[in-house]
DNA sequence: TTGCTAAGCTGAACACTGTTTATTATTCTT
DNA sequence: AAGAATAATAAACAGTGTTCAGCTTAGCAA
């Protein structure tokens, strides 16, 4: 076959990205392949070498998918009438459910990383960047008297400890006894920080 | 060839612990293979198989070798005059130590998961729980007051949080803007939990 | 309507990967 | 010295990402 036309240039990067999440969702990383994308497109795999550079940049774009189905799910939980501490506490629920919902296309996001000299592209850290935003507000509720820096920092330590909590709590490393859930370590994380950054710094 | 008896099982079986370990940190986990692996060593893939189950496993001792090696590097900080704060410190800043100077090895740890079905061996586990104890003692010395499960999930949380600053801050997603360091992050990080933690619980 | 060019797509190839197994070469035992 | 047991290999298998010559067809020109 040849020529079909059958779907814009575009219309098959959408497809195959959302082949892609398909398969990562019912088979895990494992099961990803160019091969099994294109078949599930109807197509073949050199015709995603039409649409993509290559695998990591189809990747890159199911990554990009990830982080606005993040932001999404995360910023519903924002409620003006709600604490800030209760708005940072739900949002950090929120990560862990999506870690936990979406864990193949969770820990992808990590997991890839791009090749040897390849950057990530200006518009991906930008979704990275929106996302932060939504922890960098309530925080500056928390604690009005900081400067820009300092939310900046705290946004990156909270997020990232949050982070590091639902990574070693969804894998198998840690080895929790089955007593201690995610949920409780998130919970007193966020609590625990909170009470430190509202008093001030140093 | 066949049946040298150059070395026993268990000298291949470190031989090969110890070239995986070198190809990882040349040329990081991509360039890792059986074949490679066996050449190092003067064998063939299939005489691999004579010793570990599978690659799995292989790893799996490369893994374990980590956490030995971490846990030496971390015990090491523990210096009996030196506030308890300061130790927790000292621990988080050799992990991070690690976790630089190892990249491939320490995200291998993480990275990589057990076969579907197929449970992490309680040896393993043991030196997990190992490591955990160089955090649990000195969180104990910090605030005496609370019971042995709070010390357990304040050292889960602990370690887990500067776990997450560590991969997100060494890695290119979090898109610092070349300002923050890793070291600021966990240096807040730190002082500022314990700065709650030592106040008490709840 | 026909012919031609250009684009879409494929299928086969290449160099890899982990893993299994028949076969060979060597050592040990009798 | 003959035979059994074992160490190691080479080759095979099914899969991977990636490239590219060539085929098929769409759209345009004559």
């Amino acid at each position: 076959m040849a020529r079909r036309s059958d779907h814009s240039r575009e219309e098959i990067q959408a497809m195959a990205i959302q082949a892609a999440i398909a398969i990562l969702s019912k088979e895990g990383l494992s099961g990803l392949s160019t091969r099994k994308v294109a078949a599930a497109i109807g197509y073949t795999a050199g015709t995603l070498y039409l649409v993509f550079k290559n695998l990591d940049e189809l990747i890159l774009h199911v990554n990009a998918a990830a982080l606005d189905e993040l932001h999404e799910v995360m910023q519903a939980q924002l409620a003006p009438d709600i604490s800030p501490q209760m708005q940072l506490l739900a949002l950090a629920n929120a990560y862990l459910r999506f870690a936990r919902e979406h864990f193949a296309r969770w820990s992808l996001m990590f997991t890839h990383r791009m090749p040897e000299g390849r950057e990530l592209p200006q518009w991906f850290h930008g979704k990275v960047r929106m996302l932060f935003a939504l922890v960098a507000r309530p925080l500056q509720q928390v604690n009005p008297n900081l400067s820009q820096a300092h939310y900046q920092q705290a946004t990156y330590v909270l997020w990232s400890s949050v982070h590091g909590v639902c990574e070693l709590g969804l894998s198998d490393k840690l080895a929790l006894g089955g007593e201690i859930q995610a949920e409780e370590l998130i919970s007193a994380l966020v609590k625990n920080y909170l009470k430190g950054f509202a008093q001030g710094w140093e």
